[in-house]
RNA sequence: GCCCGCUUGGCGGAACUGGUAGACGCAUGGGACUUAAAAUCCCAAGGCUUCGGCCGUGCCGGUUCGACUCCGGCAGCGGGCACCA
């Protein structure tokens, strides 16, 4: 943006955060603004420094290299997000792989304690533990060693599926194995085939999603226990570096990628599994197909019970088929002895010397260093003698230079002309400061702790989070689902083991919101529009100048594709309480919705309404005026009626704001006010139940339309501001009716309705249902056969 | 490709633990008021119908007296996949 924009990225966040700032305001939200703080803040960003030199004397920050993608025209590193198609955004060059040395931290130290503690996280969404879970991805497996020929030392191997290694058909390295660098040093082939890989960058969803690859390096391993088998070692497009070893063996039979490549490269396909069926195998078919592994032929595999198909028999018979591995309803009573046929695989092979077990995490440590301007400067100073030396904490803040230049690409800290170079804190010869900056979710992953004291010359102060901390209810979309979540529980653990805190989870409660999607839109020349950019024109959208515009899919607003709206307009035009009623009952928050303005007019019309109904409703009793005796034994007048609708509509909203429901409560403030509007009545008893009712009104739209509600709460003459009063409580003894109506099915069709006294006996249920003509009718004079009756509900005649 | 969701009228959605599908709103049509328009108010409305009913919650199948809700499979859309944050 500083570059498009022509503006120092100082100028322009702190513009942005006075613009959001207005905006939040204007909408009137409660925020305690004294509190307020700012990441790119240096008061913030020194204070994060002090805590990376923590982690570094911890061992929780740590040095090593990685890979990045390279642009090599605008020399500069891509994030993923950048790199289209395989090629960089702005200079449309192929991607490259380069290695650079960067900052982790171990958050893989905390793996376990990450996964263990999801089940306490009990006021979280489901998805979101599920979807943490399994980005912590906890697997027990097996190392195996493969013997190579020709090569004195073995390659190691990780897999989930030892019990498979029968089927073994190939080994597979990734072509960032050290192994597949070095051949490729003296085949030129193979190096052409690693550097094509590596124009797929660095995304997993990128290398994953590409056609499966792969380069015959000619190596050849022995299979770990089948004497006569050698498997032909490949380096493969999809196999990657960052989980186990960086290599696998395929077993093309129960995994279908290991299928489709087996496929491409005329592999054979070797079953190892078959579904057990619904005979018992015989005696000898249980010798017969006994695998070296186990006892018996019968094995459970991820709870299904399987009949192995052992090494002997296909070496035999020569057997090589392709069956898809499908066993969901084959598991037969009869047969299974449970086995779990992986740790009995893992057992064999540790027994043999040819493995062992181990547990595998999916999880990688965080690698927080960027290229990047405008961030928070990792404290280290690099010292030609010393090696790696942290900044002394005196020294902080590291602050970035004001004067740095944007016109050259690559990272601006680092051709400064002086800001990098400083004396070494040790022994005091020339050196250089790191000039990579932190990423950004390291400023998010504290700051909720540091709004609990943000002037605190310390990050924390230990009384204030004592008393306010861990989050009660956090909220946020649920893009941040994985990364945001999991890198602020990492932090608070890191924190309390040095020494900061003394606490685990930061949320205790979450919401995750759904996004706000929009359409997006591209000129002729393919650079984002944002929506008041587009005019809809009969041919279809079209520019400002009139050329025609590529509408692209549905997907979540962000910056970068811009396809934003700005709710600033609606609220000029229509008032922050119209724009925060319209927002409120348009969607459930939790789920996903496109943006539309459709519907702006309608909240509006009855913020209109609202008013009128208050204030045309002619004279009102007197605030605290006493009930009219006998309002509420008047059954079934309609005084009574809309007094039952206000303490069923108090109940409701009470629950409904409770649960983030907000456009069920939206829904239930229009009833009592559609219900108010039909009370017409001019008696003692309508009049104060109107007046009850546009109290209970006012105080129940008060979060939701703050200022309306003020408003009307002066009207009704109601002492100072309404937002101090309670909230209102429903009495129990008016929200439930006397009588019911309940269905009455026959052979599970809906047929009719009965009205019957609340809790009726099931019997009393059951006899006036079979009463009813249209129920007799539909029986066709046949004897019910069973009636089902759920109380105050259904009654289900079954003929 | 993998992980997690979602899918209900013309539209946003409601339906609590398997028990009356379509609350409430938007848009629409008709009417009232008005010289007229706007605003407002009233009425109608899932589809089909021989007016008895029948069919309907993405698609196919299953469990159940009963399925939007549970199970199996599939499709479409959205989020995430570690440098967008």
């Amino acid at each position: 943006a500083a570059m498009e924009k022509q503006v120092h990225p100082a100028k322009w966040t702190y513009e942005n955060i006075d613009a959001m700032r207005a905006q939040l305001q204007s909408m009137g939200l409660s925020i305690d603004w004294s509190r307020e703080l700012a990441t790119c803040h240096p008061g913030y960003y020194k204070l994060q420094q002090e805590l990376f030199l923590a982690f570094f004397e911890a061992g929780l920050a740590y040095r090593r290299k990685s890979w990045v993608n390279w642009d090599p025209v605008d020399q500069t590193v891509l994030a993923n997000e950048q790199v289209i198609d395989g090629r960089g955004w702005r200079s449309n060059a192929p991607v490259e792989r380069r290695e650079l040395e960067q900052w982790f931290f171990r958050i893989t130290r905390y793996a376990d304690e990450l996964l263990a503690a999801i089940d306490g996280l009990d006021r979280w969404p489901e998805k979101v533990r599920l979807m943490q879970q399994n980005w912590i991805g906890r697997s027990r497996g097996a190392r195996v060693h493969f013997t190579l020929e020709g090569r004195p030392e073995p390659l190691q191997i990780f897999t989930t599926r030892p019990d498979t290694l029968d089927g073994a058909s190939f080994l597979a390295l990734s072509p960032q194995h050290p192994l597949a660098q070095e051949l490729a040093l003296r085949d030129p082939a193979l190096k052409a085939f690693i550097a094509e890989c590596e124009h797929l960058g660095t995304s997993e969803a990128a290398i994953e999603a590409a056609e499966k690859r792969g380069h015959d390096t000619g190596l050849k391993a022995r299979h770990p226990y089948l004497d006569d088998v050698r498997l032909p070692v490949y380096v493969a497009n999809f196999v990657l570096m960052d989980y186990g070893t960086g290599s696998i063996f395929g077993c093309p039979a129960h995994d279908q990628r290991d299928l489709d490549f087996a496929r491409k490269y005329g592999l054979p396909v070797i079953e190892t599994y078959r579904p057990v069926d619904a005979r018992d195998p015989t005696e000898a078919e249980l010798q017969l197909h006994r695998p070296r592994f186990a006892e018996s032929a019968v094995l459970t595999v991820e709870g299904e019970a399987l009949f192995h198909i052992a090494a002997a028999a296909y070496v035999d018979k020569s057997e090589s088929v392709a069956v898809r591995y499908t066993a969901a309803g084959f598991m037969a009573e009869s047969v299974v002895t449970p086995v779990d046929a992986v740790e009995k695989a893992i057992a064999f092979l540790e027994a043999q010397g040819l493995g062992e077990g181990t547990i595998q995490y999916r999880l990688r440590d965080w690698g927080v260093s960027r290229q990047r301007y405008w961030g928070c400067p990792i404290p280290m100073i690099h010292c030609p003698t010393c090696g790696v030396v942290p900044v002394p904490k005196q020294d902080l803040p590291v602050l970035l230079p004001d004067d740095a230049s944007f016109e050259r690409s690559g990272n601006p800290l680092a051709h400064h002309p002086t800001w990098k170079h400083v004396r070494c804190p040790k022994c005091g010869a020339a050196a250089e400061r790191d000039t990579d900056t932190m990423d950004t979710f390291v400023d998010s992953s504290w700051y909720f702790a540091r709004f609990v004291s943000p002037r605190a010359a310390v990050p924390f102060e230990r009384a204030a989070v004592d008393r306010w901390l861990p989050v009660d209810q956090y909220i946020g979309g649920i893009e941040h689902a994985i990364l945001h979540l999991l890198y602020s529980r990492f932090f608070m653990r890191a924190l309390t083991d040095c020494g900061y805190l003394d606490m685990a989870e930061p949320f205790a409660g979450l919401f995750t919101q759904g996004m706000i999607c929009h359409e997006t839109y591209r000129d002729p020349e393919g650079r984002w529009l944002s929506p008041d950019e587009v005019t809809k024109a009969d041919s279809g959208p079209l520019t400002a100048d009139g050329r025609p515009v590529t509408v692209g899919r549905v997907e979540k607003m962000s910056k970068s594709k811009k396809n934003t709206v700005d709710p600033q307009r609606i609220i000029e035009l229509y008032g922050a309480d119209t724009a925060r009623w319209f927002m409120l009952s348009d969607s459930p928050p939790d789920r996903e919705m496109e943006w539309t303005d459709a519907g702006i007019e309608g909240a509006w019309r009855f913020v209109n309404r609202l008013w009128r109904l208050v204030t045309e409703a002619g004279a009102l009793p007197p605030r605290g005026a006493a009930e009219p005796s006998g309002l509420r034994s008047a059954e079934g007048s309609a005084a009574l009626a809309a007094l039952k609708a206000a303490h069923r509509t108090i109940a409701g909203v009470s629950e409904d704001l409770e649960r983030f429901h907000f456009n069920k409560a939206v829904a239930r403030v229009h009833e009592l006010a559609n219900s108010l509007g039909e009370l017409s009545g001019k008696d003692d008893a309508s009049a104060w139940v109107r007046r009850f009712g546009f109290e209970t009104l006012t105080r129940l739209l008060s979060p939701m339309m703050p200022h309306l509600a003020e408003e009307l709460w002066q009207y009704l003459g109601g002492a100072g501001l309404l937002a101090d009063q309670p909230w209102p409580a429903a009495d129990p003894s008016l929200t439930v009716e006397s009588t019911v109506e309940v269905a009455v099915q026959v052979n599970g069709k809906l047929r009719t309705t009965i009205r019957l006294p609340r809790d009726a006996e099931k019997g009393a249920a059951e006899a006036a249902a079979l009463a009813d003509q249209t129920v007799r009718r539909h029986m066709d004079g046949k004897a019910p056969r069973k009636v089902i009756v759920v109380p105050n509900r259904i009654v289900n005649v079954v003929v």
